[in-house]
DNA sequence: CATTTGATGTAATTTTACAACATTTAACAT
DNA sequence: ATGTTAAATGTTGTAAAATTACATCAAATG
């Protein structure tokens, strides 16, 4: 586990001295792993034995396994780290830090995601008769998002962002239709109205969200992502991105199950594009 | 530089003593990373001073030193690799791979970005009167997903993806607004119509498209992204997501110029929310 | 065969990390 | 406010670890 998101992560359990140290260790890691635990800790401004005990509150050995760990956690493969947007941050520290904390979210969403559950999604998808997609607020955007996705796939595919369209749609729904829901949280209300609706009509309801959410207890399958979600801003943000990054994975494994010929087709939607473009 | 390449490389360059070294930590590298230089001396059956002298060959420090470039070199050395996804990809094989590709792209995108342009947006977008965010296709989801952003802020926001909508939207632009345009190719006839009737109105410009397409040079102001198209797929997947982590930035940067009074406003819309949440 | 050069080990030195203890600070009840 | 307790932090000292300086040895060269 990567040794910089734990100091994010411990941040609250720290005393005011390990804090210091902390900030020391984030501001630059790089030249952390090269100072002695003397160094250190006059740069933090502490005692010698605090860099040690904050060591070891990270579940390190010591300080030199800690710098170990440290290393590691800078070399290649997984650099980045979440850090949260500053007050005082430049336009070139938000911006890094941004891109940073939405790499670091796809690593952690990469590893929580379950394949044989993805594979069993993209089993349904494939055998649909028609896939709706619904999602409200900042989900809204990642449902349309589907939609441009898999209308190209020739499957009735709906896209609501609209309430009230949303229900009438899962009213008309069949046994062998899917919907999926999208919803970080799992608890907008509305949603999980239309997913009962869906269910009662006999369609399987695949549920992008957060398991144990109530939204998750009405769906008949769970595309669970784990991603601490940046609550600093008041807005969605790295959660969207990798709902869409789980969407991008279904239309794969969709266009891979239906085989070569299938692709053919796919070439032929984006050849249709070349109309309404200027040349390259 | 991987060190273990560099121990194998610099091998006829070694002593005698000096190899069973090597041999020792390329037996079990793990194993050496929590050694101390007596230890690994000892294992070997050379004197502490031939390892140190080791570590010093291999253009280290000496033995701490060396140990930390041991242990960067072990730690996971994958770094995030757009890799293709092939035809015979299982689940688990693709979904590795799409996750690590759209990595991959942040981290290019990431290095592409001129963060001059993204902080004279950022002033463009704040002193806006309004706001307007079109795309077509793909990329209009990412349009609406910057609504979903900016509609927060307390700014009047427009979003369309009928590019009549969008056309007559444009008509009725005045200066001071701002019409952000998205489109990764920057190829799409109707939208760079859209972009020379904004202008025309006296409305400024931002293309988040690619530089010296046709429609960049409509453009005002150019927000370019340099993003690998997964052309594989016949589908946009990590140029959308790009562009929707830039216009976090935008969003970021906005909310950090107009203060901490601000985003107690932020906060308040967000708490609206919950009338229509189930409680946590 | 003497001499030089480089390799290796021994012993001393320096640096480093850590443990044990002392002091301060904060939190709480009285 | 005041005393009591526990947590946090710093001070001192020590053991271990790394590094240096130097001595010894082996091989190479003239």
């Amino acid at each position: 586990m990567n040794i910089l998101d734990k100091i994010s992560e411990y941040h609250g359990q720290l005393s005011k001295s390990e804090k210091k140290v902390a900030e020391t260790i984030l501001a630059n890691p790089q030249s952390a792993i090269h100072s002695s635990i003397a160094t250190l800790a006059r740069q933090a401004n502490v005692s010698e034995p605090t860099v040690n005990r904050f060591c070891r509150r990270l579940d390190t050995k010591g300080f030199p396994d800690f710098k170990l760990h440290l290393a590691q956690s800078l070399a290649n493969g997984t650099p980045y780290v979440s850090r949260h947007v500053d007050e005082n941050d430049g336009p070139d520290e938000y911006t890094k830090k941004i891109f940073e904390s939405t790499m670091a979210s796809l690593d952690l969403a990469r590893q929580s995601v379950d394949i044989t559950t993805v594979n069993r999604v993209v089993d349904l998808l494939t055998q649909a008769q028609k896939i709706s997609f619904f999602g409200l607020g900042a989900s809204a955007s990642v449902a349309h998002d589907a939609l441009n996705k898999f209308f190209r796939f020739n499957v009735p595919v709906v896209y609501f962002d609209d309430v009230v369209m949303q229900r009438m749609s899962c009213m008309n729904c069949t046994e062998g239709d899917v919907v999926v829901l999208i919803s970080h949280t799992g608890r907008t209300k509305p949603l999980v109205e239309v997913a009962q609706i869906a269910r009662a009509n006999g369609a399987t309801v695949v549920g992008m969200t957060a398991k144990d959410s109530p939204l998750a207890k009405e769906c008949s399958m769970i595309l669970a992502l784990e991603v601490p979600e940046d609550t600093d801003m008041y807005m969605p943000m790295s959660s969207r991105i990798a709902q869409l990054v789980m969407l991008d994975i279904l239309a794969t494994g969709f266009t891979l199950r239906r085989g070569p010929r299938f692709r053919e087709n796919l070439k032929r939607v984006k050849d249709t594009l070349r109309g309404s473009r200027f040349d390259k």
